[in-house]
Order: structure tokens, then sequence, then C-alpha cells
DNA sequence: GTCTATACACAGATAGAC
DNA sequence: GTCTATCTGTGTATAGAC
């Protein structure tokens, strides 16, 4: 399985440099030095090559923001992604697309928030307890906030370069923190 | 051109109970009682009748608004949309789409948001004025927040419709209120 | 103004040879 | 495992009749 892992490394790169436009079966495979059928043959069809990139891309960013997760990590995280506007697009359309109730990757997407839901309200609820953040704000509700926030940030960044999406998710943790009692 | 209004006002319809797959111009043709070249006679390609479908749902929304603007009006606004599950998914889409720079639409979205977010940013500070809201928050940086996180909230909804969207909103108006010095 | 018919373009899937 | 060739589906756009 190197070879899949090798095709998902170098779709991710040109993913990011050239945008959803390349984001078709055929580009990504010339772009792999394979032919469309070649590039299918690993994956089956569209939506789980797509699907497949952007789990490698969660994972990759998962290795990232391991160093130190909290604040910071998550404001770095928005700071990588305004630098990778390719993969923002990728991850935005797609998304759009399996919003679609019968979507192959409906439920990729549906446990994807639902994982990284919990793990910022589980990170903000760390955060309460030592002391960072108020203790009277209410986690869960926080943490989809901050995650709607972020997603909603890059969808306007896409039309607006020179939106300053890690700005405001710093404002964001500024605003927390003075809204305790 | 009321030929026009009605297509527009059948199609809001439309998509606002079916959703995007019929979202194609031959079948909100079929919705609307013409054939495709017969509704394509009025706006030519389907961009600029997608982009009108959304201007005129964009007119409808502010007509709603009007009676009580501020922060109430913008949860009703909220809470009105997860009523119109195709609606949203009509703009989660097509914006997705339109995020390409050389898209038709790519300046109307542009234009709308920079609107959307002025007006949200001259209501913080006339909420500011008034006392609703504490005087030392930044109120273009609070507007691209708030607007953010709400289409954020959308995007999420439509993997998780239990997901209470007005109740966040509300949410972030409250801890606003809370983060005066 | 509206229809029927058709052209065109694209993208994904699949068959079968090597 | 990879290619070439081709099929199929879908959706928009257009030509031309009524």
């Amino acid at each position: 399985m190197a070879k899949r892992e090798e095709i998902l490394t170098t779709a991710l790169e040109i993913v990011a440099r050239d945008g959803y436009s390349k984001a078709t079966v055929r580009e990504l495979a010339d772009a792999v030095g394979l032919s469309q059928a070649g590039l299918l043959h690993y994956f089956g069809t569209k939506e789980v090559l797509f699907t497949a990139i952007l789990q490698r891309r969660d994972e990759v960013d998962v290795d990232r923001a391991l160093g130190d997760p909290g604040e910071d990590s998550l404001v770095e995280l928005v700071e990588h992604n305004a630098e990778v506007p390719g993969l923002v697009q990728l991850y935005s359309r797609f998304a759009s697309e399996a919003a679609e109730k019968d979507h192959p990757s409906h439920e990729f997407f549906r446990e994807r928030y639902r994982l990284s839901r919990a793990g910022l309200a589980a990170e903000v609820e760390r955060m309460q307890a030592s002391g960072e953040l108020p203790s009277d704000l209410d986690a869960e509700r926080i943490a989809i906030m901050m995650f709607a926030m972020i997603d909603g940030l890059q969808t306007h960044w896409m039309f607006d370069p020179e939106l300053d999406m890690a700005q405001h998710v710093s404002y964001f943790w500024e605003v927390l923190r003075r809204a305790g009692k």
C-alpha cells in the first residue's frame, strides 16, 4: 500500500497548490503520473479517493498540532490553512456536495465534525480547569461556536484573502477570557 | 418582467422544499412549467439564474428582518433558515463553487459578504451606543466573527439537523455582553 | 415567448489488452 | 498494476420551428 500513500501525498501537494479545478480524477492522475483508470484502480471511485485525501490531510494536521495542543495550536492551524488555499477549497467544496444525505461521503464528514467538536470541547474544559478560561462558560457550546467560526472564516476568506482568519480566532479566545463572571 | 419574478418565487419554493438536487436548470424549468430552453430564455445561463435566485432570497430575508433589526432579528433569521434546508444547501453549494476566482458569480458573493459584514458591524456599533453591548469590543471584528459563525453553523447543521443554530447565536451575544471590561 | 431536438462538453466508470 | 479505448450519464447551451 506504499503506492496508495504516495498517491495521497502527491495529490495533497497538487491540490494545495492548484486548487479544486485540478481536483478531478483525470487531473490528479496526470499529476501522479498515472492514467485515470490507473488511479481509480487504487480507490475505485472518486468519492473514496477524495475522502482519503481529506482524511490524509486531517492526519497531517493532527500530527502538526500534536506538539502543543491548546489555544495556540488552533490559531497556528488556521494560519497554516491560509497557506494552502487549494485544500481549503477542496474541503469546502467537497463538504458542500456531501451535505446531501445520501452522498457516499456524508458519514465521513458527519463523523469528522462530531470528533473535532468533542476534541475541542475537551480542550476548552482543560483550559477551564487550568484557569485559562472562565469556568462558567458552556464548553460544549463554545466548541461548536469556535469550530463553526473557523469553517465560516474559511468560506469568507476564499472570497477575500485579505481576511486574517487567525486574528479573529485569537480575538474569540480573548473575548472568552473576558467573559468570566 | 413579471414572469421573471414569478419564476424566481416558484424556484425559491421548490429549492427550499426539495434541496439542491432539484437545482438544475431542467428541474427548475419543470417545476415552473417551462422547458429548459424556455427558462434559459429569461436568464441566459445557469449562473445568472442561480445568482438571481439567491439575490431574491436575500431580498426576502431583508424584508423579513426589517420589522425589528438587532440581536433578535438575527436569531430569528437563523431560526427561519433552519426551516428551509434546501436554500441553505443551495447557498452553501453555490458559494463553494463560486469561490473559484473566475466563476461568474464570484463577485456577487464577494460583494454580498462585504455588505452583510458592514451592516452587521453597524448594528453592533448601534448596540454599543445604546449600552446593549460593551463599548470596548471591536465591532468590525465581532461582525466578521458572528457572520462567519452563522455560516459555519449552517454547514455543520446540514450534517446534523439536531444542531440548534439559533441557540448558539444567542449564546454568542450573551458571551459578548459578559465580555465588558 | 416557448417548444423540440440536438449539440457539446465533461467527468466518471468500465472492459479488456499487455 | 497500468494502459488505451470506450461507454454512459448528466447538465448546459443553442438552433430553428411554431
